[in-house]
RNA sequence: GCGCCCGUAGCUCAGUUGGAUAGAGUGCUUGACUACGAAUCAAGAGGUCGCAGGUUCGAAUCCUGCCGGGCGCGCCA
């Protein structure tokens, strides 16, 4: 929250002390950062080492002058020149109050203090075929997503989560003509699965329930009806499935956009007409000339036999993002859809929207170990393949923490036995406790002051902790920007870490009352802070344990 | 062959638009509870940031080449 006005005072200092020296050169482009070691104070600007080189003088040189035209606020105990010509600025216990009485007036408002947002942003993920159970494939998407779309939100934009049912393809077809013929075999007649038909138990369960509550006259309908029949009531049941186990996870979608439907209203044509000028005839097909937008080459829009491709109709979705008001489209896709990235994005160019505005994440492939051995996810050995196996056998809350540890780019091994072990070993517990803790010396502390005296808060663990949270809105914006959700488990570790420390030098009950009262307020702001940062990672922040 | 992602401590990984002595967890060694939760804390050991060049006052970070791993390159979805 002292970056931005810190940066603001450095480049009105470097504009005086430029008049004063005849310096010509504007005010370059400069950091404003945090380095690494306390010692060299809580933020450090590097505009001296930026400048040196335009003005032809060395760095020092230039800090110096600077230094001598800065004007800081009572938050900052002063500057200094260090190494080769870095500003340090040290906070001073000014901010301590006002750090504190924020979190506790209001910890969401507080994490958004630096955010300036305010897009319409359209967030896409899972989208995974709804011809099966949600796949534990899809479970780091789905917490990755769900958990950005919490951080964009309260970063200020105006975020839908939405989730693509692929619910008119080819693939929706064969589950229901296995549906079909797994009815046929309970009902003890020669049948056969279809080749490329859906095996798994649950087809059965599907066709056994279809049974059951199957109208009167079904036997009598003609194939394509009874088709269809089943198509309808199995894509519902998929679809209460689907929310049952996104419910259990704590994901959320404002909105499931349903293929067919787009399709069924001439979505796909009116988004294909709209690509004319960008498209020519060629072997009997339509190609888009995505090359013209950076692809590789160009794309099939409409085979030769008349049908879209997959391509096409999903060209459409994409447009409607933007026709139905939003700015920004922000996709999470599997690594193989990478190929995919670089055509969708020049449909999108063609179409007329700003290429820019069109963000895939790739969240890569997740490799499932048991005590470190590798876990095949085959059915067969009795592995979790689906994503309700996977929150039976290590929780919500353990699968959202370890899932957001990682960066979504980089593949992850994700541990069965460390998720379920309930111990120091385990992050998500580690944050946990310490929100619990919190919560225990809260109960037992009775009556204290809301607005005590906080420069006895004088120990080094607490100004650390102290300086750890008015660091958190600077860290929630750049999580926001970067589009980097597993930053905020590594705030919650750090804050845990920090508080835990705190506890351990520091007693917060027993000491003198208005130093007591300080801790507890620091201690209660804490808590808001860690709890926050589980809500946004879709852990619940537990008052005991 | 071409394209994208990745390579950091024994292991799993952070590392902010290039910044100061490269960090954390885990594992290993050692210490701390007759007062707030020991699911905790403190200390120590542990590095050729894949390799080689280049740009820069400064490179784990940017550029080039090479090595290694993953994924993709259909009128499939």
């Amino acid at each position: 929250m002292f970056s931005k006005e810190l940066r603001l005072a450095v480049e009105q200092a470097y504009l005086r002390a430029a008049a004063e020296a005849g310096w010509t050169a504007p005010v370059p482009a400069f950091a404003i950062e945090r380095p690494k070691d306390a010692k060299m104070g809580d933020y450090a600007a590097n505009i001296a080492l930026q400048a040196a080189k335009p003005l032809h003088l060395a760095p020092r040189q230039v800090a110096e002058r600077i230094l001598l035209h800065l004007e800081l606020s009572e938050d900052f105990a002063g500057a200094e020149i260090a190494g080769p010509g870095f500003l340090n600025f040290r906070l001073s216990q000014a901010f301590y109050p006002r750090v504190i009485d924020a979190l506790l007036e209001d910890a969401t408002a507080f994490l958004a203090t630096d955010c300036e947002a305010g897009e319409r942003i359209l967030l896409e993920f899972v989208s995974a075929n709804p011809t099966g159970p949600l796949n534990v494939v899809s479970a780091r998407a789905a917490a990755v997503g769900d958990t950005l779309g919490r951080l964009l939100r309260l970063a200020g934009h105006d975020v839908l989560t939405e989730f693509y049912v692929n619910d008119a393809g080819r693939q929706v077809e064969m589950l229901a003509r296995s549906i079909l013929a797994r009815r046929e075999e309970l009902l003890g007649r020669p049948c056969e699965i279809p080749e490329d038909g859906y095996h798994g138990d649950y087809v059965v369960e599907l066709a056994r329930g279809f049974q059951a509550q199957e109208p009167g006259d079904f036997e009598g309908q003609p194939e394509a009806e009874r088709v269809e029949a089943v198509k309808a009531w199995a894509l519902r049941q998929m679809e209460e499935r689907r929310l049952r186990t996104l419910e259990r996870y704590g994901v959320h979608f404002d909105n499931f956009f349903s293929e067919k439907s787009f399709r069924d209203r001439g979505g796909t044509e009116e988004s294909v007409g709209r690509l004319k000028g960008h498209t020519y005839e060629a072997e009997g097909a339509l190609w888009l000339r995505t090359t013209d937008f950076g692809d590789d080459k160009d794309r099939v829009l409409r085979k030769s036999d008349g049908e879209f491709t997959y391509f096409a109709p999903d060209i459409g979705y994409h447009d409607s993002k933007y026709s139905r008001g939003y700015t920004r489209a922000i996709d999470l896709l599997g690594p193989d859809h990478h190929g995919y990235v670089a055509r969708m994005r020049a449909a999108m160019e063609a179409l007329g929207h700003d290429p820019g505005s069109f963000e895939v994440l790739l969240v890569q492939w997740v490799r499932f170990l048991n005590h470190g051995e590798v876990q095949s996810m085959s059915k067969r050995a009795g592995e979790i393949v689906t994503i309700d196996e996977l929150l039976d056998d290590v929780g919500t809350d353990a699968a959202r923490f370890l899932f957001l540890m990682r960066s979504h780019d980089t593949p992850l091994d994700f541990d069965l036995a460390l998720a379920k072990e309930e111990s120091s070993d385990n992050p998500v517990y580690y944050v946990q406790y310490a929100h619990a803790r919190i919560a225990s010396i809260l109960r037992q502390a009775g009556e204290f002051a809301a607005r005590p005296d906080y420069s006895l808060l004088t120990s080094p663990e607490a100004e650390d902790l102290l300086r750890r949270l008015g660091q958190l809105p600077e860290e929630i914006r750049d999580a926001a920007s970067h589009r980097e959700p597993h930053r905020l488990t590594r705030l919650a570790m750090e804050l845990a870490q920090a508080f835990h420390a705190f506890y351990n030098r520091n007693r917060v009950l027993g000491v003198e009352e208005n130093l007591s009262a300080a801790r507890l307020n620091l201690a209660k702001a804490t808590q808001a802070a860690i709890g926050q940062l589980l809500w946004l990672l879709g852990v619940s922040a537990p008052e005991r344990m």
